[in-house]
DNA sequence: AGTTTTTATCGTAATATTGCGATATATAAT
DNA sequence: ATTATATATCGCAATATTACGATAAAAACT
């Protein structure tokens, strides 16, 4: 976060910054995106879908379980990871607003034009 | 942002990614609540509310304005900024739902216990 | 026990962000 | 014209983030 003043922040801006900082990425976005469509995945669904390494997917996922936005459930040897349901909706309300009114984009990925 | 593959990701999803990103620091969610709070601000309110500099502040808020969060109004020396109503029932909803769901949080600021 | 599969963590290099002082720019007031 | 006020931008140093390969850890299978 470069140098910031951490220390001068109320700790709900704090923990409400974080919430925000941990989808402004958009490996991590793309991730809740797959979320939102298939339900749940594994580390290696996410290799497979985006162009990064197994170490940086992983923790990527680790940031966004530690963020609250994605629970973890063990299960042999893989992790299974869901969208928690806290801030879901709302979440899914912003994402949905803000994909409706960015110009250059149309329905789901690049625009032709 | 690191050395992010960021060629790698669909415009749409860059973009929304950015506007989460502007809402994931500190600063400029201070700004974000101020505005929520007062409606409209001048760099110089800001400057009086958090402890950075006047060239930080200015940073931020272009940011802001650069995600679309915010825009501004030059008036006479001074710019008036305030939320850009795009997102803003989502990104008020998503704030609300996400301080609600914070356990170290009371109503606004700090908890006692 | 050894091997395979899956995820997590460590160390490191490349890049991005943050914050500041100094300075530029632009309007308003004297 | 000069000064005051308000904001923006530049250059730099400090710190944070990102990504990767290598390796560890842990369960499942042979």
């Amino acid at each position: 976060m470069g140098v910031t003043k951490i220390d001068s922040y109320s700790s709900s801006v704090l923990a409400l910054s974080e919430v925000f900082k941990s989808l402004g990425h958009p490996a991590r976005l793309s991730i809740v995106q797959y979320l939102i469509d298939k339900g749940t995945c594994i580390c290696g669904d996410i290799v497979d879908e985006l162009p990064l390494a197994q170490a940086s997917i992983s923790r990527h996922l680790h940031e966004l379980k530690n963020a609250g936005i994605i629970k973890g459930q063990i299960s042999g040897t893989s992790v299974c990871y869901c969208l928690s349901d806290a801030h879901l909706d709302a979440i899914l309300t912003l994402i949905h607003s803000i994909k409706l009114s960015i110009p250059s984009c149309c329905s789901d990925d690049e625009c032709s034009s």
